[in-house]
DNA sequence: TCTAATTTGTGCGTATGTATG
DNA sequence: GCATACATACGCACAAATTAG
């Protein structure tokens, strides 16, 4: 019984023994390699055993009993009481950038965490360096990752140097990475080619459907260019996708497809000088719904997925530590603007 | 272990000795005789050792947790975390929420600060316990704090608790709070009551500002009220401030003033439902410009502060240590929908 | 009933970081 | 730079409760 739990403080660890040892049993009784009732190892045995003294155990137990997951029994021992870890743990979320649908998964993450947990939150900005320096750095301080690794390279092998069990993979699922890994995410090429093929007929009253974006801190996934382009082929809609694109150099009959909020209003301003007008001379698209995208132009189509879901899922996960595949659906809020 | 550091000050040298026990030891770090995660010696151990006050020790341990290369774990000693030298200063941010122009300031603060800054981002989300437990539980482990602290109540007593050399006010300058902290902060009563004036012709040809906000998560500073309430009795213009508002509600011949950007959608989608013309049948204002702003019903008027400049400044305070107070003016954006 | 072994519970000592004059 | 009080981490010794024989 007591053989079957491998477990040594580190001595030279930040952590306190105590600590670890706590951690450790904590994730014994929910693994229920220690099932509720059953007597844990003696004071005196996981001293031996586990080459820590009798106090350090004993600090551990008291925790864990101070937190209702074990009670004692002088004399006898200490017995699971309950398997509801009210531990407080942290999360490290890893965003991408600070905008505005964020905001609503983050909020809607913490609104449905509840207490329990203590979130940090930092961005990468698509800067894979300090994506890598981030979770290496933080190893140790989390007991639980949130990521949202939106990157055109590979950067699985920072991933995998945290414990699969304790990562949750948001937004986006790279590739490499397999079903041990919990993740709520957005499957980009899909979801851009059957939002774009519910679009068809609208689209095809254009003459092409043009992909803008200008920002120095603006990302593409590769996979949403994938899905964008086989839509083009499959339908023979022609697709151009500017980087850095000259906002002036907007023209009649075609459909343009913002990236950023930034370059929407660039299209709508540019759209202004040229007196186009929406809907009939040019279409506009868009990713992401915000609140204000409901009203601008009477409202502006977006293909976009729902963040306030997004984050309840994968709170769900994290509490039940759950390992699962989510496919967080978008859909199009088709409006004025096409 | 320990004797194999060999460091004597020199007493005759200008330099403090606890910097010169600092560079000492960032140097042992760098050449890796002490790697990371080990146990840097004791502070009493080091006070013998090398010959110097447990003060002196404790200052130069301390620095090196502020700067990020070190953490301290009480009952245990200090470790290193980080060898990642060139890191001056490690730094929090702690910000009410996360928002579209919040991210235009965190970008510019970054950006300006350069590479040698760590920077952590916290949000307090106007919860005031939230708030003075950040302060408080990170008080050593960063070397500066940008805090914007609007509320409502005192947390001056929280600020207090950092050295005001070490703290920057951003955005809210708490009243109580005197010369000895730096400050970027917008006036809001002051720039309120003048971008109001300004509007003036236009907005006595309404019957009264109608102030709406409606979000569980929305705030109003007290300051910001009594500008709009100061600027209300000297012109005679009718002031109503609502608090949970009901949009369709929404009356032809007032001038409404949106706090947040579901706000000013709630007020878009209730004017078109009445049929309302802006600028004729009603007027709307907004705080805070964003790119979206500009094109919004043709251009919202906002009366908005430059959030590049106020991250512009608050770098230049931070890299210097200059202690002053800017204030950062507001203005308005004068556009199509008053 | 007594005894010995096992187990939980308590007190004290030492080392370490933290805070304050 | 020094002194002091304090919290935390860890270990040793011993007392109190339970159980088996």
């Amino acid at each position: 019984m007591i053989s079957c739990l491998d477990f040594k403080v580190d001595d030279s660890s930040k952590e306190p023994k105590c600590k670890q040892l706590e951690e450790f049993l904590l994730d014994v009784i929910r693994e229920k390699k220690i099932l509720v009732g059953a007597k844990l190892p003696s004071v005196s045995q996981a001293n031996k055993h586990f080459g820590v003294s009798r106090d350090t155990v004993l600090a551990a137990y008291g925790a864990l009993q101070q937190r209702g997951v074990v009670v004692s029994r002088p004399g006898k021992g200490f017995y699971v009481a309950s398997r509801r870890t009210k531990t407080v743990l942290k999360i490290l979320l890893l965003f991408d950038a600070m905008n505005q649908y964020k905001e609503t998964l983050y909020r809607s993450l913490v609104q449905h965490l509840g207490r329990n947990y203590e979130i940090d939150i930092a961005f990468h900005y698509y800067n894979e360096k300090l994506f890598r320096s981030l979770i290496e750095n933080n190893r140790s301080e989390y007991g639980y990752f949130v990521l949202m690794p939106h990157f055109n390279v590979d950067v699985t092998d920072a991933i995998r140097l945290l414990p699969s069990s304790r990562v949750l993979l948001l937004d986006a699922f790279p590739q490499g990475l397999g079903v041990e890994y919990a993740a709520v995410y957005q499957d980009f090429a899909e979801d851009v080619y059957v939002g774009l093929r519910s679009l068809l007929d609208k689209l095809r009253t254009y003459e092409s459907l043009d992909v803008v974006y200008n920002g120095q801190f603006q990302f593409i996934p590769d996979s949403l260019v994938a899905g964008m382009r086989r839509f083009s082929e499959d339908f023979k809609i022609p697709l151009h996708i500017y980087r850095g694109f000259d906002f002036s150099k907007i023209e009649k009959g075609k459909c343009y497809m913002a990236i950023s909020d930034r370059d929407l209003a660039g299209v709508i301003k540019a759209m202004w000088e040229k007196k186009f007008e929406i809907g009939r001379d040019m279409g506009l698209l868009s990713f992401d719904d915000t609140p204000l995208k409901e009203v601008l132009l009477g409202g502006v189509t977006t293909i976009t997925t729902d963040f306030e879901w997004m984050g309840e899922q994968a709170a769900s996960l994290i509490k039940r530590r759950k390992i699962k595949q989510i496919h967080n659906l978008s859909r199009v809020m088709l409006r004025n603007t096409i």
